[in-house]
DNA sequence: CGCGTTTACGTCGTTCGTAACGATA
DNA sequence: TATCGTTACGAACGACGTAAACGCG
């Protein structure tokens, strides 16, 4: 058995099956793929894969279980060369992550830009979907670290460590009517209104729903969109009002638009940042673990590294008061 | 990287560092284990070891997380090789077994010879030693199985099934004066002879002493032998009284010896079957281990096969009565 | 000088890519 | 006939073993 026929499988399975397509992806011949799957199955004594003719059929039950082997030692494998190229102090490397566009747009870009002073050649990869698509990354291996809000139960092979919390915010057009009310504002006086907003996501962002209905209200959702600059465009545009992410509510937005505080009015939300549990992480991705997540320790880093349950991590932060992240002045700190 | 590499990389780890030591034990030359070692820390770009002079000095730093890590994937890999002999129905295989005397000679007998008779290609070693021998034999990889009673604080690697309890029993001479006492005997008939038992592990078998002194009385420990074969030897001889496993009292010795029961006058004892938590267990394996613990069912085995935590399993055993094992009738039932 | 490692080198087995062939829909 | 996998074969590469050199105690 070699690491080399353990590679090609599992190029073989991520490929549909299709050897010539694995083949491409490796860089190398058809036939040598072809061959070296032979070689594997007629050493292990099995069929990894059912023969229709000549193509593959399906994989075996016994394949099913090599391949998951397989898996575990590609990926220690990687480990070992990572391990490796840390302790080399190897300056190379890359870091991929998957997030949400309020993150990648909001949040990020402060971190991001103090993750390259200090790690200048190590290239960045930031990968943005829904928590659906991250969650996808996550299985095909393409991402270091997946951040986002909410959906933990998307991403059991990950192991997540709360980072931050936060609130949403109202934004409207300078002068309208909600800024005349000196009073804090309530969920009677955003029913007046249409609402603009992000776009439900299927496991459960209707926690915004939920809150008026919590009161007897139901909400005029006028429009929803993905991300927190489109809806800022149609709010500007009169469509209505809205409610993003503090974090959305940016400095800059303040010149035609009014930020409104919705403390209290909606649950709070949890982001977090999560890694692969059984994935060794090289110096750098520790160091944006604590670019992200300030709060957490030198000491707990280590413990973290250390933990590999996610039952050891909801422990450590058990009674923890994460940070609150607002708007403006917070992203403004972050980038200084 | 090659497995080869690891392969290697391992042997001289456990050969003490010693290249020459390690190509003997791969039965290849030792010009090639130097440079494939070699050409393993060139593609890493560190060192493993630390050099004196010419010869391997120490494991470094990185060294020392990229063996534990090339093991993981040496394991796995052996994995896929069970998998694979599994699924081909291959009868080939063998089955090493760490335990302690009692076991080996009045346990498993009856078990292996019903086990030889499903598995008649199937090898089997039966490794015999003290606990922390067994220890030293999981850590080593020797073994599939390690079978003891209490200790279990020295197997954190394996998970550990609970299979049956025993109680102790008194063995005497014939018409030794113990057997006139017509009532139970108690602690107090016992503190008047000399005592022949097992010798004290180091970890606490002394629950006997601490049996005598939870009544205020201290035994008079005449003689401690490894196992009861010895014991019984002694006693036979008239030296003292001997205290061994319910097991150890095997009909055959009826003839010269008489038995008492002692229940409830010692602490019961739990035997326990484990195996290592990261190894594919194989058909045999399995059905081995149905062999030595029947009250277990076989949907009970599939859940134990997924465990992987040993909170799981003390989880399925939590209230659930253990069979108890007595001497000479129930080595009789296995036998048969 | 003994022990253990590395270097040198010839041999042999393996892998790889190209080209041709076979099977399937 | 287009697609995909296998077989065939020569060239290049890599692993292995022997022999010899090197370094350390």
């Amino acid at each position: 058995m070699k690491l080399q026929q353990l590679k090609y499988l599992l190029a073989i399975v991520d490929n549909g099956l299709n050897i010539t397509a694995a083949a491409e992806r490796l860089y190398t011949s058809q036939p040598g793929v072809s061959k070296q799957l032979k070689l594997l199955e007629e050493e292990l004594g099995i069929q990894i894969f059912t023969r229709k003719g000549k193509s593959l059929g399906s994989v075996t039950a016994a394949g099913d279980r090599i391949i998951e082997r397989a898996r575990v030692v590609m990926q220690e494998v990687e480990n070992i060369r990572r391990l490796a190229a840390d302790y080399y102090e190897e300056e190379d490397g890359s870091l991929s992550i998957g997030t949400t566009h309020t993150q990648a747009r909001y949040v990020l870009p402060g971190i991001i830009a103090a993750f390259r002073k200090q790690f200048p050649k190590i290239g960045l990869n930031l990968h943005q979907g829904t928590s659906e698509q991250i969650a996808d990354m996550v299985a095909g291996n393409k991402i270091d670290f997946a951040i986002a809000t909410g959906s933990q139960e998307l991403f059991s092979d990950l192991l997540l460590v709360p980072s931050y919390r936060w609130d949403r915010s109202i934004i409207v057009p300078r002068g309208h009517p909600l800024t005349a009310i000196k009073r804090k504002i309530t969920l009677h006086d955003l029913v007046e209104y249409p609402l603009v907003t992000y776009v439900f996501s299927f496991n459960g962002e209707s926690s915004l729903k939920r809150a008026f209905a919590d009161e007897g209200l139901e909400a005029n959702i006028g429009f929803t969109a993905r991300d927190a600059d489109v809806i800022k465009t149609y709010v500007r545009m009169g469509l209505g009002v809205g409610i993003v992410a503090s974090m959305a509510a940016d400095c800059s937005d303040r010149e035609d638009l009014q930020v409104i505080d919705a403390e209290g009015l909606f649950p709070r939300s949890t982001t977090w940042i999560g890694y692969r549990r059984d994935a060794v992480m090289r110096r750098y991705m520790i160091e944006f673990l604590h670019l992200f997540a300030p709060h957490i320790s030198a000491g707990q880093l280590e413990e973290l590294r250390k933990a590999g349950t996610q039952e050891a991590i909801d422990e450590l932060f058990r009674n923890r008061k994460l940070p609150l992240r607002g708007g403006c002045d917070d992203n403004a700190i972050a980038a200084a």
